[in-house]
Formats: C-alpha cells, sequence, structure tokens
DNA sequence: CACCATTTCAAACGCCTGTTTGAATCATAC
DNA sequence: GTATGATTCAAACAGGCGTTTGAAATGGTG
C-alpha cells in the first residue's frame, strides 16, 4: 500500500507529461501518438493509459500541471490591484498587465518548461478538435469572468461588446507572440535573428496598450471606397 | 445519361474543395479523413486521390483556390497606393487596410465561402503540420516582402525587428478577429450574441492602428516589480 | 454504331492508431 | 520469506487511416 505520504511520484508519469508536451508544441495532439510519445519519456506504451487512463485524459493533464498554476498567478494578480485601489477604479492598463503580463512571465521561464507549454497553450487556444477546446473554455471560465469584469468597471463608458472585442484581440497578438517571429522571418524569407525573449513583454504591451486606448470605430468614417475596389479584386480574381 | 433535369451539380472536383474546406475548419487536417469529406461531397473514396492525387495535394489545393486571389487583391491594393502617392511617402494605416482590409473583406464575403477559407487560413498560420507551414511561407513570401518593405520605408526611423514584431501582433489580432467571438463568449460563460460582421471591420482596425501608432517601448520603464512577483507566484505555485 | 479517354466505384492493401490484457517485475509491510 | 499492491512490459486487439487497383460506367467524337 502506498500511504499519502509517499507523494515522490514515479517519475514515469512526469516524464511522460514533459514529452508529451513538447510532442504536442511540435506536431498537435493529433499528429502525436502515443507510441511517440512514450518511445521519447523511455516509457512503455502501456504507461499513459496506466497512469492517466487515456490520451485525452493525458491532454487534460498536460494542460492542468501549468494552467492552474498559471491561472491562479493572474486572479492574485488582479486580487492585489483591487486591493491596492481600494475603492477607486482600476486602471486599464494595469488589468491588461496583470493578464498578459503573468502569461509571458511565464513564457520567459524556460528553465522549468513555462516556453514550452505557453507556446502549446497559445496555439490551442483556438484548436479545432471539441474536446480541447471545451475543456480550455472551462479552465478559463473564472479567469475571464474576472477579468472582463474589471475592465467593464474599469471602462463604463465603454460598450461591453467592444471590450470584448479588444480583449479577444489581445488574446491573439498575445497567442502569435508566443509563438515566435520565426513565422514572419519565414513568410518574408528573411533569416532568423535570435531575439531577446526579454524584450518581448514591454514589445508586446506597448501595442496592446496601444489597441486598447485607441479611439472606438466610427462606422460612418469607414474608408468605404477603397473597402469596395478590393472587394470587387477578390471577386474579379476568383 | 443524365438529363437535363438532374441538377447540374458542381464538379466533383469542386464538391471535394468545398466540403474539404468546411471540414478542415472543423476539424482540422489530421482530424478529418478522406472517407468523411468523400462522404460529405457525395463522392467516391478514390476520387481525391484521382483529382488531386493525395490529401497533401488536397490540402494545397484548397489553399491555393482563394489564397492566390487573396494575395493578388493585397498586391493590387499596394500597386495602387504606390501608384497614387508617387514619390511621395506612403501613410502606415494605408499599407495596414490594404493588408487586413483585404482579408477581411474577403472574410465578409459568407456567399462565396470566402468566411469558410479565412477561419481556415487564420487558424493554419501556426500550424503544427511542417508541410502545411512550409507551403504558407511560400504562398506568403512575395507579399510578405512587399509589405514589410513599404512599412519599413514609410517608417524609416522605426527599427525593422519593432515593425515585424508588429505586423506579427497584428496578425495575431485579424487570426482572433477571424475566428469569431464565440470563444470569449463561451471561455466568459457568457450567451452567444450574434455580431454584426460589417462592424469587425472598423473594429479591428481601430485596434491594429492604435497598436500600430503606440509609442515604442522602452525597456528601462518596464515595470518589473510587479513582474517579478508575478513570476514568483507561478514558481511558488508551480 | 464503335472507339477512346475520362471519371466513378467497390474492394482490398499495408500501416498506424488508441486501448486492453495478463503475466512479469518491483518495492514495501508483515 | 511471503504476501500485497503498484508498476512495467510484450503482445495482441479491433478499427481507422491514406492509398492502390482493376473493372465498370460515362460522355463525347468520328
Amino acid at each position: 500500500m502506498c500511504p499519502v505520504a509517499c507523494m515522490p511520484q514515479p517519475e514515469t508519469r512526469d516524464r511522460i507529461l514533459d514529452a508529451a508536451e513538447a510532442l504536442f508544441v511540435e506536431h498537435g495532439f493529433e499528429g502525436t501518438s502515443m507510441r511517440v510519445i512514450t518511445r521519447s519519456a523511455q516509457a512503455n506504451l502501456a504507461a499513459v493509459n496506466y497512469h492517466f487512463g487515456s490520451k485525452d485524459a493525458l491532454i487534460q493533464a498536460v494542460f492542468r500541471r501549468r494552467l492552474t498554476a498559471l491561472n491562479e498567478a493572474r486572479l492574485a494578480a488582479l486580487d492585489q490591484l483591487e486591493a491596492q485601489a481600494g475603492d477607486a477604479a482600476l486602471k486599464p492598463s494595469r488589468i491588461v498587465f496583470a493578464f498578459f503580463g503573468t502569461a509571458l512571465a511565464m513564457a520567459a521561464d524556460t528553465e522549468h518548461g513555462g516556453a514550452t507549454f505557453m507556446r502549446l497553450l497559445s496555439r490551442t487556444y483556438n484548436e479545432p478538435n471539441a474536446f480541447v477546446r471545451q475543456f480550455l473554455a472551462e479552465e478559463y471560465a473564472e479567469v475571464m469572468d474576472r477579468f472582463l469584469g474589471a475592465l467593464f468597471r474599469a471602462l463604463p463608458e465603454v460598450p461591453r461588446t467592444e471590450i470584448m472585442w479588444r480583449f479577444h484581440f489581445m488574446m491573439g497578438a498575445m497567442s502569435f507572440a508566443m509563438a515566435g517571429i520565426e513565422s514572419v522571418h519565414a513568410m518574408a524569407g528573411l533569416p532568423y535573428e535570435d531575439e531577446d525573449p526579454a524584450r518581448l513583454l514591454p514589445r508586446l504591451m506597448s501595442f496592446l496598450l496601444g489597441g486598447l486606448r485607441a479611439p472606438l470605430a466610427d462606422l460612418a468614417e469607414t474608408p468605404r471606397p477603397m473597402m469596395f475596389d478590393v472587394h470587387d479584386g477578390i471577386h474579379g480574381a476568383g
């Protein structure tokens, strides 16, 4: 029998989690077979089903291992903000920083695997797999609720729909930031120049806050003519 | 023999392309089998290999069918800008609009399948599958080169690396814009409210230009203390 | 009509998938 | 030493995968 004291888990479990995390980033969930995972983790094929029950449960475990900590850190940062502010209104930039700065702090942690995980997480936000999507939605529910609510209160004059969209846009920018600049270099046919990851946070924050503070779009002022030219161009070519 | 009465059903090739496009959006490339594609297209299983050669070739065909037109429209819009400007410098906002406005114009075209395709394209930008990634990079090479070059010339005082990063961030925001607001509603546990897609373009453009015009980040002014608090929080919890 | 290229079709191919099984191994407790 | 539960292991399972095959059906042309 194994008493609660023997928490030092057999390391097989963790080796599998590490291997799966790295392989999922590289080849996606469906593109990564259990045989590749277990071989990479130097474990037996049946070990995944023994320790986790199924491949889907393994995917959940990979996320839960780090996502719980990340979201708790986010909530803690928001708690601290609200405690400091007292009854005063929170600055939107502080709220944004509490959410995205926390994520980038984990992404900058290359030693404990946080960087790998954040690349996986950002790539998974729009995962086609329905099971993964619902799982992520549940994991994010509380954090989203708290941060959107804080932004609603901080920007009472801005329509809530507008705030949700801008938060969505910010998530997209962060997602691509996590993925790295390599794709831009590749698509532009440029050689890849290594970047200092420490510069990513200020770069992204500056961009995010610029977008958040941008004047609200006035539908009447949209430059329609060019829009329609382009539209016709697409139809003509297609 | 098929009399005139029987509907002029689109050719098998096109039915397969349409079915594959829609299914790829929903379940990804690896999650969509040839059997599901051909059944959905009401075609024989062997039809894909007959018409396209392989599943990979089908994926390429799905993209090429619309991506070529999209990128040609983008280049045409940039050509027009440069012709109008003559020797004068281009306004960065115009360049951004030529790139992203064109994409959103296609995304707004729900009747010809442009909307479906743009959702697929935006999700595929960070595809793990190496084959798809390289194919996309090649398809994008010329457009990326032209637009980045235009931005470099329009913003000579801004470091090129900074411009590339911001362009990357903008791509991320657009990618999530294409995916729709549903995920935010789902993650926040809110009911999904249908949105007017016509409002998406001004919303996104306002955000993108706000981000593009944001002051350049000053590394020295990064709010370090909070950053480290959060960082420690993550380590402590993990 | 026959001819011929194009397209469809059912069936099979070999390989890979996630999962299960039952025995072997290990570590600990009595 | 032996009993006990946890873990590993090789082997097999049923089923799905992309692809190939060769014959049947189709449609236009001389």
